[in-house]
DNA sequence: CCGCCGCCTTGACCATCGACAAAGCCCGGT
DNA sequence: ACCGGGCTTTGTCGATGGTCAAGGCGGCGG
């Protein structure tokens, strides 16, 4: 999609060219920290977390890639993240040096690319304050309000998290407890329904954006 | 520098033609955030800071930008983040627009600038487990080292901190008193030694890197 | 339908860090 | 050389969130 949507003719038709088309089942990854970054893709259904193991052992997600994101890293001969399925996913898998080659003969693919790069160096330094500063409530409250986002969820429907509470405290620098306390919280609170383990739904969006901050 | 470097003839010839020298002196801001994105820039000597204000009042800085780096957004009409100089700096000023269309013109020009914006969502994402999960004992020597390594210092050579304590603080989402605090301990430790406010020699990096973890 | 495993929740305790307050020091200007 | 303002340091206290520990529950497979 993020490629595909904007390119035309013969760039559309190069990539379609070196792609080829992969489904992840969830849990299962797309490539590991240390391996040569030998491919990159283009994500179309599902839900991916692109992490980082620490010295210490401890995970942090560094990234959420929805439909239409771009996997991967370009121009790295190594990969220091770990990419995995969070759901059942497709892909369109382009070997890396081969999409290096054809940013060379289509820089309309190239300028798409960097646009979409730019906007996602936004996104993750729009994170950083929560990470950095903001209290457990308000980065929990952040995380839901952008997963609804994100999965475009229509207002005051249930949706699935696709993130587990590991998962969700991975992502937010929190230990699980934490999350599931607050969770409890926002639920007494009339903020949120929980329906299983995974269904949610925001009762109160503005409030929950608010305590986001 | 980033630019100029990896460009050669018309490409180099065109972006001399649309840029503009530009000194700020330190404290001088380049850009604040919601003004309309006029201009990028790359930088020639200094210290930028890129910096995002919360909702709360507090300010995160989300990016230093040292010699080379590349200053500001391609493809936003207004800027989310406020710049600023944190020593005197030299600047090579583009109007974003011609520099958006000088990418069309000059492809290489835009792979090089998506290879270098690659790099630094990497960089970002590498201080998200910092920001997000470690002690501020680490994210302090984290941050030494980082400064120590991106200023080109030799080793055991003493070096001007670009940042002020309060700088410091803000970049790594922590209390003024916890840096002052923990860069004392350090200096008893004897793995820094200060001198005047701004003046520090790392006298065991190795040590303060296991720290940074 | 039942049981089990893994995920989630809840509780108690404690370390770390932020807030507030006050004192000290560096540095530039006079 | 003196002085002043701002930055930095130091102290105290309380709250937030991590850790350890135990118990509950949902969902899948048999």
């Amino acid at each position: 999609m993020a490629l595909c949507d904007g390119l035309r003719g013969a760039a559309l038709a190069a990539l379609h060219d070196i792609g080829r088309r992969r489904r992840l089942s969830a849990g299962q990854a797309f490539g590991w920290s240390g391996d040569p970054a030998s491919h990159c893709a283009n994500l179309v259904s599902g839900v991916l977390k692109v992490s980082r193991v620490e010295a210490d052992g401890g995970v942090q997600i560094v990234g959420l890639l929805y439909p239409g994101d771009f996997v991967g890293m370009l121009f790295a001969e190594r990969s220091v993240d770990t990419i995995a399925a969070l759901s059942d996913a497709d892909l369109c898998v382009y070997p890396r040096v081969a999409l290096e080659a054809l940013l060379v003969r289509h820089p309309a693919a190239g300028r798409l690319l960097l646009r979409r790069t730019m906007a996602t160096l936004g996104e993750v330094r729009r994170w950083m304050p929560m990470l950095a500063r903001a209290r457990a409530e308000a980065r929990i409250a952040a995380l839901l309000v952008d997963m609804a986002r994100r999965g475009e969820v229509a207002r005051d429907e249930a949706f699935h998290l696709p993130l587990s509470r590991a998962a969700m405290a991975e992502a937010l620098g929190l230990a699980v407890e934490t999350v599931s306390r607050h969770m409890t919280a926002f639920q007494q609170d009339g903020l949120i329904a929980l329906s299983g383990l995974r269904g949610v739904r925001l009762l109160d969006p503005v409030r929950l954006a608010q305590i986001a901050g």
